[in-house]
DNA sequence: CTACTATCTCTAGTAGCTATAGCTTCAAGA
DNA sequence: TCTTGAAGCTATAGCTACTAGAGATAGTAG
């Protein structure tokens, strides 16, 4: 029997910050954006929570981390809470993150080639002859990739 | 001679959008934060431009293509506006620029190892048995990195 | 009971744009 | 000259994923 009327794994929002890593604004912000469930309150309106929000936020961080956005992760907590449905789209939804993340490193690969580029043209005398602002300024150059990185 | 009063290249935001490949609230956006002069106008309040915003413009964008940020696109201007001065401090941004970039790809690297690793153990079951839920919820997982790509 | 820390809500700010609403101006054809 | 349609204007709000601050209240240790 547990102590009734006390929760045995239930602590404030300060402590869930420290188990998780996450600040505490970023926690009362996945629930505001509806990420994280509304915890319960005690009596003097603090945030209280159990063992499942530790471990939802948990999911949620280390998605993040892997670069899934707060759209990716709510497919995936929602998949996540139907056990019995077939994976292929969690499947799917990882491999198209993970092609993004290839079309980002080529991309950044690219850049990084031009940029070297630039710095090593660059002799190191005035302003006015560097090779750097002279290919910024240089919009025919402009085959280079798109905006996003 | 040149027609008095009129200069002989100027043009609409329009013509800039076309010439330059960039959009014309984000020309406007760019006068707003600065970053941009602003132009003459017509009698009729509309923006008039000419060829030193043209190359301004291109050095822009070209800029943010290669992944510049408004604050070092503002000091390269800038530096770009004093052509005597010794170009080490241009050559100091794009080399700090550069090892960001490289930076990311690492961690992108890092990334694609770990959604790889993720998607390939997943055996295509159900939910409840995928082991890329499973990878996601579990956060001692946490020596992955930080959450800037 | 008094400090002190933790938590509360609400608002606004970050980068780098993009989109919308509702208006005015300009250029070309009839 | 009139009209029509495209292009331009301002102002405001929205996007992602948070972060920071103000000012008030709650909880806790001594």
């Amino acid at each position: 029997m547990t102590v009734p009327g006390k929760n045995l794994e239930s602590f404030t929002i300060g402590r869930l910050s420290r188990e998780t890593g996450c600040k505490i604004p970023t926690i009362r912000y996945y629930e505001q954006i509806g990420l994280l469930p509304e915890p319960g309150r005690s009596a003097g309106n603090q945030r209280v929570y159990g063992p499942k929000h530790l471990s939802r936020l948990a999911f949620i961080r280390h998605s993040r981390k892997l670069g899934f956005s707060q759209a990716e992760i709510r497919q995936l907590l929602n998949l996540s809470d139907h056990p019995e449905q077939p994976c292929a789209e969690v499947n799917a939804i990882a491999q198209r993150h993970l092609d993004e993340v290839n079309r980002r490193i080529e991309r950044l690969e690219s850049l990084k080639g031009e940029l070297e580029r630039m710095v090593h043209a660059c002799q190191g005398g005035k302003v006015g002859d560097c090779r750097v602002i002279d290919t910024l300024a240089d919009l025919a150059h402009g085959q280079c990739l798109s905006p996003r990185h």
